[in-house]
DNA sequence: AATGAATGAGAGTTCATTCAT
DNA sequence: CATGAATGAACTCTCATTCAT
């Protein structure tokens, strides 16, 4: 039921000719170009502040089209949000972390965690905007609770063979850690306009990126170690 | 506030027509009735979300007040701003670091950071706000810009006895190392909607964020300490 | 109805693809189930507040169907109107009134009369909101025109005889007699709803209709009756 | 309270110079041009039908005066219907009966109510209107209910009067008789286009309503008159 | 310093309908 | 006979703002 209030009509087996129209993609893809506009248009201005009009000119389309295939604005913004957590969830799943030591592997947690956040801000400003929202619209969505994090168990596994060996320190909580490796990874990004400008320094600079990289990871490593 | 400064204490003595009421006290107090509605509004709803006929039923004046005083939205809104900023900043110059060890006075700066953050979610609400926003506003105040954040310098210092000592680990970069403390005070409150809603567990309750900042201020310590 | 009278009784073969819902039965019954829903549709909401989404809702079919069977919202509305006209009409073709005296030929009139719109609220909702539309629609309809009451010339013989055998007033219009019938049958139940808000009783109660039905009748009875 | 959601701003007291405004009135009358276009417009429309982008141009003024004055397309038609009706009111309050025989005076309400709904066929459109709404609006209003009808005490004052005399007939109700005397002066008219098209008569020549009148007359004085 | 009245511009949404098979 | 996809046109309503005192 919930999940039927969700679904968006013609979501699914795209048939017939593609549309005449040239801002969309020739693969009949009202539907998806729509959605990454307004990927791109939530992501610059929160939800208050999208404007329907401004992203269907960008995808090409009419206003008209976004009731069509998602009903609502919140309709189209809960599909964004889905889209993107998807993404990280389907990476998230390719991860393999146990043919290597303990340390290492939360490391390489670490590092896929900080690189994904690096390379998809469209996706940090659609999270704090949701957050700003009071995650109104992601409770509404039935797929993202279905699709929680598998880090934190990944973790767990390794935390427990690392204190089993005695190479990582006893007590880490896979959750705080996980929120602990994502806050080093996501606020120096999120917040980089206030920081750029509070303390005349660009921080989007790839230098200082790297730099934070390692610092973040030395942060972690330390942490983790059995002293 | 100035205003009553200049009224003999308890005599409420009401200028002008009374107010409707309980919004704004005394005359003058307008301006500040309406700055503090205005917090909390921006705070909630972002800046395109947030409504001026609401804030002003909620300050219990009317919405042309908000253009006298601050002639218009953004205009109250960079108020807000600054307001919520000069109090973080009042508060970190009556930091005292230097009557203790650097490594003690350190986390001392951490747990202030901490503290501060946790004791004032509207100030994260509106940094996320302005940084959805690419600091927009903030660029346009007069104050911000003149009012960076000493905490750098007082870090700087503290490493480089530190250092000297041979207690805090080398090439400790002050910038980064307080943007990792805000970063750990910071994001499990901000984001602390989602996280709650994907991993199905209260991040708001007390016992949760005690222990977060207990792995904050473990981590900081492993990350300064030199080996 | 017709497919279902060759079809042998209780039979129940469906043909095409079976029905989703209960709405519309056995196949080519689309139509039938189309024109029920939209009776009720229009009776309660108008031609402007008729929703064909809605109506089609509730008939278990698609919008699409609307323009298939009948063109447009107005040409199903006509068919509607055309229905519900010629269901009267058929009632009305059945009365016999010529095995009684003049008067309570006149009075089996006026009880068929106020029996069918009593029993036939829909009628009267339609027939008002075509009132309100200035009867644009009813002008369109090739049928209707070809259908008008056989009563009032019914009622012109009545009088006639009840003239020459001097127990009928004289000089009573066959037409206005028969609008009078119609507007002591109607009025009460057209305006129930502003009647009973504005003074406060209910006029749907069964008792007050029967009562009103007494007083109405007794009202034709001592216009008609010769002095 | 209920009073308060219905009163409009500014409804009162006009004050300051009149709008430059062609369209509507000198008197600084908006307000007024919006309810005298707003009438004719739903009179001929219905509420779904009535289009607040057509009344607005009639009245010389934009569609956001509508909201300004109104609040909503509800608003604007519920203070019509307070209009229309409170001018039936006054009209009835004026009315007196007391010094003539009963049997004159009954008929005196029938000619004043008669001829009420002649001169007034807006009032007939949105009354059938509102019927079509099932009241709806009128029962959101608060002044309506407050003033229901004086005519049905009067009748019962002249009925009781006329019983004691001999010359009216016994058991006459107030209401409905009120109720039947407004059928014989409204139906006729609300009804006259399906009535028109059908019967292929004009029913709005002068001519047949001087006759309905004097027809629907007789019926009443036949009905109270005592045998 | 304080205010009530008026407003231009544009937002999101809904409607009946047609295209193409 | 039956249908899913697409759509143009308009709708009601809300927003921040300015006029005039």
């Amino acid at each position: 039921m919930a999940s039927q209030a969700l679904s968006t009509p013609g979501s699914r087996k795209r048939i017939g000719r593609p549309p005449r129209n040239g801002g969309a993609d020739d693969a009949g893809g009202i539907r998806d170009a729509l959605l990454a506009a307004a990927t791109a248009e939530f992501a610059r201005n929160g939800f208050a502040g999208a404007r329907i009009g401004r992203l269907c000119k960008e995808a090409g389309t009419t206003v008209r089209m976004v009731y069509h295939y998602f009903g609502s604005k919140s309709g189209l913004y809960i599909a964004v949000l889905e889209e993107a957590m998807g993404e990280l969830r389907a990476a998230e799943l390719k991860l393999d972390v146990d043919d290597t030591t303990p340390l290492l592997g939360l490391l390489r947690l670490f590092d896929f965690i900080h690189d994904h956040f690096d390379a998809n801000p469209q996706l940090i400003s659609l999270l704090s905007t949701e957050n700003l929202a009071q995650a109104r619209y992601l409770k509404q969505s039935a797929k993202i609770p279905a699709m929680s994090s598998p880090v934190p168990k990944l973790i767990e596994r390794l935390v427990r063979r690392g204190v089993d060996e005695g190479t990582i320190r006893k007590s880490v909580d896979p959750l705080r850690l996980y929120v602990m490796m994502v806050a080093l990874s996501y606020f120096h990004l999120s917040n980089v306009h206030t920081l750029s400008a509070i303390f005349d320094e660009d921080l989007t600079r790839a230098g200082w990126r790297r730099q934070q990289r390692r610092d973040a990871r030395a942060m972690v490593e330390g942490y983790l170690r059995a002293d």
